[in-house]
DNA sequence: TGAAATGTTGGGGCG
DNA sequence: ACGCCCCAACATTTC
């Protein structure tokens, strides 16, 4: 488990006290989500219990990160204070301060990188700036700086205090939804927590890896690693990912390819983080801002039937379904629902932004807010706003055998592979062999395609030509 | 990590 | 045999 910060602790010698604090008041950050409440509590209890097994115990405490940590020091007479870095805005921010706060009082600070495999500040361009393009980032970082740390192994143990301070209660914390508990089935899905990271990762270079390159893109196989809620609670490391990719590439050579890709996407994760470190207004503004003067559209209607999977597009649908059932979405999926959006409904990337945020359970504010802005256009290194996204064409090239649709707009499983991506196209005696009466089975497309896509284009050429 | 429109080529049907 | 057209298949360009 490749914790930094928990490992200086414990090679200290000293009695370690270990806090989790749950800061829904520093201003300037974003609440967690619903999805990711979910996951935080099992995580929690998984780490909780790892803890326990080395002979510690998990402190919960929940306010104002700075203000909570600062009484537990005063509490335990704490003399060094380790912790591993944030890198949302709002907590360089305040853990700066803190820091400099707590070595006023003589309060020793240790922070350590846990979360990314190069420090966001390190990588810089010949002229001395932030890189804004992927292909080169990743190339400076894979090939001109130095390589990533080798993971830690968890500490043998951990000394524990004579006199435990007190923790919170996680039940009273709420953050599992009662009623109704719409994450019943997400335990299906996922294990939380050091374990179930470890076994998703044996699992894909068992079976997944040497096809990741193709299988990747489709929604309908496993063919994604599916670490990124791990990933982002910190439950495995990105340099233990990197580094047994690169065994396994050393072993298999054949399967080089793919692994590359896949190290890639740990590639644009790291740009993710870069970008939000230089530009930390990505979250909310556009990076390009000739996207200021971009008619985004109001459109409730249209927002709420893309988030409820009733747009009428099954590849659509699909997605943003697989989303609420799972807390998850398939990449390939997710780039198509965002550009449908984007695009199709000319709806801003912030009302996206901010749905998939509150139900994701690999939320994560650098990766979400990066990616959104890359489909719809106003991004760093963004897909060019004309690049839109076929709904149809996008189904029958990635989900060929309609395997993904049916498991998740079950009431067109009948219907075959030649309309599955486009009902309305069905001649009725297809349709009522298939037992659908479209309108009240599976809602009419709530747009037309090439004619939302002729408005979108007709959109981009306002600003293309401001700029 | 697109799609659609437009351009080019070459085989085959046909007068 | 030839020119003409059609159109798939592929390539290029434009959005």
């Amino acid at each position: 488990m490749d914790n930094p910060a928990l490992s200086a602790a414990a090679a200290s010698g000293r009695p370690v006290v270990v806090l989790y604090i749950l800061d829904e008041e520093t201003p300037g950050e974003w609440q967690i989500g619903a999805a990711s409440r979910w996951w935080l509590h099992q995580s929690l209890e998984a780490l909780s219990a790892d803890l326990g097994a080395l002979g510690s115990q998990l402190l919960l405490r929940r306010g104002h990160a700075a203000d909570v940590l600062k009484k537990v020091v005063s509490e335990t007479g704490a003399a060094t204070v380790f912790w591993n870095r944030l890198y949302e805005p709002y907590a360089i921010a305040r853990d700066k301060e803190l820091k400099a706060e707590l070595k006023t009082h003589g309060v020793e600070v240790h922070s350590s990188n846990a979360s990314l495999l190069f420090e966001p500040w390190v990588s810089k361009t010949k002229t001395g700036g932030p890189y804004r393009v992927f292909s080169p980032f990743w190339r400076n970082c894979l090939r001109e700086l130095p390589q990533p740390d080798h993971p830690l192994p968890a500490p043998k143990t951990i000394n524990r205090p004579t006199m435990a301070p007190d923790t919170e209660n996680l039940d009273d914390w709420a953050l599992c939804p009662t009623k109704p508990d719409w994450a019943v089935n997400f335990g299906e899905v996922w294990s939380p927590g050091t374990q179930g990271a470890s076994e998703r990762l044996s699992r894909f270079f068992s079976e997944a890896a040497s096809d990741y390159k193709d299988a990747r893109n489709q929604p309908g196989v496993d063919g994604t690693s599916g670490l990124s809620p791990h990933l982002h609670y910190g439950e495995i490391s990105p340099r233990h990912i990197f580094w047994e990719a690169r065994r396994q590439v050393d072993a298999r050579p054949e399967m080089a390819k793919s692994i590359d890709k896949f190290i890639a996407e740990l590639g644009w994760r790291e740009f993710a983080y870069h970008l939000l470190y230089h530009y930390p207004h990505i979250p909310h503004a556009n990076y390009q801002d000739k996207f200021d003067d971009f008619p985004w559209r109001e459109d409730p209607e249209g927002l709420r039937a893309w988030q409820h999977g009733m747009t009428g597009y099954p590849m659509v649908d699909a997605g943003m379904r697989q989303l609420w059932q799972t807390g998850w979405m398939h990449n390939r999926v997710r780039m198509i629902v965002a550009s449908f959006l984007a695009k199709h409904l000319m709806v801003h990337w912030r009302e996206g932004e901010a749905w998939f945020w509150d139900t994701l359970v690999d939320a994560d504010l650098a990766a979400n807010s990066a990616s959104w802005q890359w489909v719809a256009g106003s991004g760093a290194d963004a897909a060019p706003y004309f690049r839109i996204f076929n709904p149809i064409t996008q189904g029958t090239k990635f989900d060929p055998d309609g395997d993904y649709v049916r498991k998740f707009v079950p009431e067109l499983a009948q219907l075959p592979d030649r309309y599955l991506f486009s009902p309305w196209d069905a001649p009725d005696d297809v349709l009522k062999e298939a037992g659908i009466v479209l309108g009240t089975d599976y809602p009419m497309p709530i747009v037309n395609h090439s004619e939302a896509r002729e408005r979108a284009l007709d959109g981009y050429g306002e600003i293309k030509k401001a700029s």
